[in-house]
RNA sequence: GGGCCCGUGGUCUAGUGGUUAUGACGGCGCCCUUACAAGGCGCAGGUCCCCGGUUCGAACCCGGGCGGGCCCA
């Protein structure tokens, strides 16, 4: 049995788990992880046991507590309950015994199929399915049971299988996990079969002190002797086993702690309802749980590493006796009644001796109190207003049922308030192959060996792209992205910051067009990211910053303004507070890239010590019409590089006179400066639109215009538009026309133009406004 | 068995009613261009799992399949 000493045990369970968090801790470190581990927590604490305790005395003294039989698993080898976790399922070969019962009011036989012969003495109900028609006729009968002579009901019931032996089940009191619903569905009592030492009690009449495999053998065989066995069937079964010693293991009732939750259920269902969830619909998995909780929460273990339970009971009347909150909070940690002794000699009712309990809490009970821990509650009132409800609870999906609903129940509970204003649930990191990751799948990835290889910040960068709710396979991909993402970042800020030398705010008047162009676009994703990030849409918000800050600032921006960055204020004042708000934004991610790019471009400027302690970027600079206008020279530059790349010219190498007519001549202007630095033109020209022949070759339909207004009559547009050339539109256009009585406007379409210029024999290259030509 | 989620180029992925479906990785071609070749420019690659319905219009909404994942004291 127990061969080592409870107090000895819990020593060891101490040292185990003291040196696994040194290694967490240091874990977190490389990550990069910014938690103060001053205020780390360890639920195994006497600090945090003692507060555990005072949360379990504040339910006890609402009236919230009682002690009741519910069944465990127990192996009865080693003489101990083990948690569901430490089953451990086989395959084996047993006998499906069908055994004769008489129905009491008809006197005619019916036939039960079991593999536990040996519970008999616990059979508490016969059930059927409800469209069985061999036995439509049996329900609501009674019947008898063989050797014990006890008369129990016939119900029908869905959870019948009538494939399974002869359709016909005894439902005894606990047998297996699956018996507990039954039990509570109609009512049963929990009658001991099966002791600690897994034989058979009592209630078993000639049988009892056998064990279960004994009793199992000996009523065969009297059932035989009897005649009311009628056969044998050899089946494969999966029954649950000691994960340590592999003895079946049984499901016997002990005396349990409970907490009252059923009367609590619509308390936490509004409280859930007052709770952002992020994804919403995780929500609905709280709910679904709360709808099918059947009976109260178990909270004692007969077990010995966790919390103790802090009552102490009378031998005499049985009266429960549990410290004051006054005692606790004047205790260093927490009271174990195994040694301590009890708050009062003796007990208050009748004056008997109190004992201990020897029972511990589940660890749900320790894990759901740790948003009233982490505000200071019982320690330090001032801190607890302010703090709680903590701002997030951010989890993964699996223990939504546990974590996130037991901590909801039990500080609304206590506090009468939500834990938290916010959960988010995220998802599992599956193996590269798309399946959990398993040891004997070989699809396990280790951390430390990818932030070896690539790094802490690549590796997070992975963990951005995940998004919440859902799970993902690992992807190296995306931890390659994320290395060559923070090569870029650490080239801007290196291209940056040789341009720049002081602190620089912007002055609107030394702005050029791309730099209020860049700035627009830049205070737009601020306002984006910002958003997503309060919705905890970071996957979003890094992909959104990840291609502003490589596609348009570096790809486009930052050539643009190249020739100028040197010398100009406006592209200086600007290159410097998009890099700088654009690095503190992927800071919390990225967060060993943006501090190194941090500390040596812009510490000195700035004088935060940090870049993670620094202020969020805040920029107000809407100027729609520069990023309209912006955007065609960004677009003709670009189409002077590609032209570039594509004749195989050197990007720097001079070209001769651009000359570039337009119907955005305001845009042009604006850039010019920027188009011949970047081209390195010798000159930049605007030429007369006129020169420019554009005509409309192609209308196609506004569908979100023309959709809603047409609505039936969309496919005659379509087809129309298709079929009549664009000169007849257009003059059907000023004419006015009609489909089905509903007026065709300008708005609903959308003309194609194509761009012609006269008689120049030059390289000629398209934007959308403007032509370019180069010679 | 029940609940929830997912199914989009070779692979992975964004996108909850509107013009030509996002991007990454991989592949191919060209280019050392004064931050970055760990880079730039370009190209190829798609029955948006299947069937039906709603709608002027569906990757998206509804119903039914098929396949996968998580949870179920």
């Amino acid at each position: 049995m127990r061969e080592t000493d409870r107090h000895e045990f819990v020593k060891l369970c101490e040292e185990f788990a003291g040196a696994n968090i040194g290694e967490m801790i240091r874990q977190y470190r490389i990550l990069g992880e910014s938690m103060d581990p001053t205020i780390y927590y360890q639920t195994d604490a006497p600090y945090y046991r003692r507060i555990t305790q005072m949360t379990f005395v504040e339910m006890f003294n609402k009236g919230l507590v009682y002690k009741a039989e519910h069944p465990v698993n127990w192996c009865p080898r080693c003489g101990t309950a083990i948690a569901d976790a430490e089953i451990e399922y086989a395959e084996r070969k047993t006998y499906l015994n069908y055994v004769r019962f008489r129905v009491k009011e008809t006197g005619e036989d019916l036939i039960i199929a079991t593999t536990r012969p040996e519970l008999l003495c616990t059979c508490q109900l016969i059930a059927v399915h409800p469209e069985d028609e061999r036995y439509a006729a049996l329900v609501g009968k009674t019947a008898v049971v063989p050797i014990y002579g006890q008369e129990v009901k016939i119900v029908a019931d869905e959870a019948v299988d009538p494939e399974f032996g002869t359709g016909a089940v005894m439902i005894c009191s606990v047998g297996d996990k699956g018996d507990l619903e039954w039990i509570y569905k109609y009512g049963l009592k929990f009658i001991k079969g099966i002791d600690e030492e897994g034989r058979m009690t009592e209630v078993a009449g000639k049988y009892a002190g056998m064990t279960v495999e004994e009793a199992k053998r000996a009523i065969v065989e009297d059932l035989e002797r009897e005649g009311l066995l009628i056969k044998r069937e050899e089946i494969e079964q999966t029954v649950g086993t000691c994960w340590r010693c592999h003895t079946p293991i049984e499901f016997i009732q002990k005396e349990q702690w409970f907490i009252r939750i059923m009367d609590l259920k619509d308390e936490v269902r509004r409280a859930a309802d007052e709770i952002r969830w992020f994804p919403e619909f995780m929500k609905k998995r709280l709910e679904d749980w709360i709808d099918s909780l059947q009976w109260d929460w178990v909270v004692s273990r007969q077990r010995y590493f966790a919390t103790p339970i802090p009552v102490w009971e009378c031998a005499e009347c049985g009266h429960v006796v549990v410290p004051s909150i006054e005692q606790l909070k004047a205790m260093d940690g927490h009271v174990d009644p195994t040694v301590d002794p009890p708050p009062v000699p003796s007990c208050p009712k009748c004056g008997g001796g109190l004992k201990g309990c020897e029972d511990v809490f589940d660890t749900w009970v320790d894990s759901s109190i740790s948003p009233l821990y982490n505000t200071f509650w019982m320690r330090d009132d001032e801190k607890f207003r302010w703090l709680y409800p903590m701002s997030l609870r951010p989890q993964a999906h699996d223990i939504i049922r546990t974590w996130a609903f037991y901590t909801i129940l039990r500080c609304k509970a206590i506090t009468g308030e939500i834990p938290w204003r916010d959960i988010f649930i995220d998802g599992f990191i599956l193996g590269p192959d798309g399946r959990p990751m398993h040891a004997s799948w070989g699809n396990v990835v280790d951390p430390l060996e990818i932030i070896d290889k690539y790094g802490a910040d690549p590796f997070r960068y992975f963990a951005t792209q995940c998004t919440l709710g859902e799970d993902t396979a690992f992807r190296y991909k995306d931890v390659v992205r994320g290395q060559r993402l923070v090569t870029k970042i650490w080239n801007i800020g290196r291209f940056v910051g040789g341009v720049v030398d002081a602190r620089m705010e912007i002055k609107p008047e030394k702005l050029r067009l791309a730099d209020r162009w860049i700035l627009s676009k830049y205070t737009r994703v601020l306002r984006e990211v910002t958003d997503l990030l309060d919705g905890y849409r970071y996957d979003r918000a890094v992909k959104i910053l990840e291609n502003f800050l490589w596609r348009e600032f570096a790809d486009h921006y930052i050539e643009m303004v190249k020739h100028r960055a040197a010398h100009d204020e406006g592209a200086k004042m600007t290159l410097y507070t998009v890099a700088l708000g654009l690095i503190k934004c992927f800071a919390p991610f990225l967060p060993h890239v943006t501090e190194e790019v941090y500390q040596n471009f812009f510490r000195e400027h700035e004088g935060a010590k940090s870049i993670h302690i620094s202020e969020w970027p805040s920029l107000e600079f809407a100027d729609r019409e520069a990023e309209r206008l912006g955007e065609e020279v960004k677009e003709v530059i670009a189409a002077i590089r590609r032209w570039k790349a594509e004749k195989g010219i050197a990007l720097n190498a001079p070209i001769g006179t651009v000359r570039i007519a337009t119907s955005m001549p305001e845009a042009i202007e604006g850039g010019l400066d920027d188009i011949k630095g970047t081209v390195h033109a010798e000159s930049v020209e605007i030429i007369e639109a006129g020169e420019i022949e554009e005509r409309v070759v192609e209308y196609r339909p506004n569908f979100s215009v023309a959709g809603p207004a047409l609505r039936g009559s969309m496919r005659k547009l379509v087809e129309f538009l298709e079929s009549t050339p664009p000169d007849e539109v257009e003059r059907a256009l000023e004419e006015g026309f009609a489909i089905d009585g509903v007026a065709v406007t300008r708005e609903m379409l959308v003309p194609v133009r194509r761009k012609a210029y006269r008689g120049m024999e030059m390289e000629a290259l398209e934007t959308e406004h403007s032509l370019i030509l180069i010679g």
